[in-house]
DNA sequence: GTCGAGTTTCCTGATT
DNA sequence: GAATCAGGAAACTCGA
């Protein structure tokens, strides 16, 4: 079931490569996905930024893009605070405790990680809930908080 | 073709 | 009362 990790090299500033498509290409791209045009000046600049330094990607195959998962995807956003722009944040850096700030602004990310434009935070947040189960998070009683479980890793300053 | 993992979607109820 | 969040169930996608 993590297996996805072996082959998906944790790289904390150049989480999102793309051998397909550069983040400077996505975030260009209207076309693909409009709904960033209600981003904010900043958030949009820092997107952007993230693209650039995407370029620089080259060691991801298509396979490891597509094994992509959502954690890992919130992870790499949380370990690049230059690039989440806010959008998430720690609560507990040792405990991985974490908070998403912009739920909007996340699920719109992730839609465009997946293309999926119709991407909600309620859906999102629906998957985030799914890892309980296997122990990737953990419960937080309180609202937009998520803790990284026993089966997540990757997160820990000291372990990367 | 089948199966399993990982979402995605819809819906309902709880909470703010 | 409206908006937001959480969880159940089923459907869907994709790789093995």
């Amino acid at each position: 079931m993590l297996d996805s990790v072996t082959h998906s090299t944790f790289l904390p500033n150049a989480s999102f490569c793309d051998p397909l498509m550069s983040w400077t290409d996505l975030f260009s791209s209207e076309e693909y996905y409009p709904a960033f045009e209600h981003q904010t000046d900043a958030d949009s600049n820092c997107l952007k930024t993230s693209g650039i330094k995407s370029q620089d990607c080259h060691s991801h195959s298509r396979t490891s893009l597509q094994s992509s998962h959502l954690w890992e995807f919130v992870r790499d956003l949380l370990l690049s605070p230059e690039e989440n722009c806010g959008i998430l944040e720690w609560e507990d850096r040792e405990q991985g405790i974490f908070r998403v700030v912009k739920s909007e602004a996340l699920a719109k990310m992730w839609g465009q990680r997946k293309k999926n434009d119709r991407m909600t935070y309620e859906k999102l947040s629906r998957a985030l809930r799914y890892y309980y189960k296997t122990g990737i998070l953990e419960r937080v009683d309180r609202r937009l908080v998520y803790k990284f479980g026993k089966n997540a890793h990757g997160w820990q300053e000291d372990k990367l």
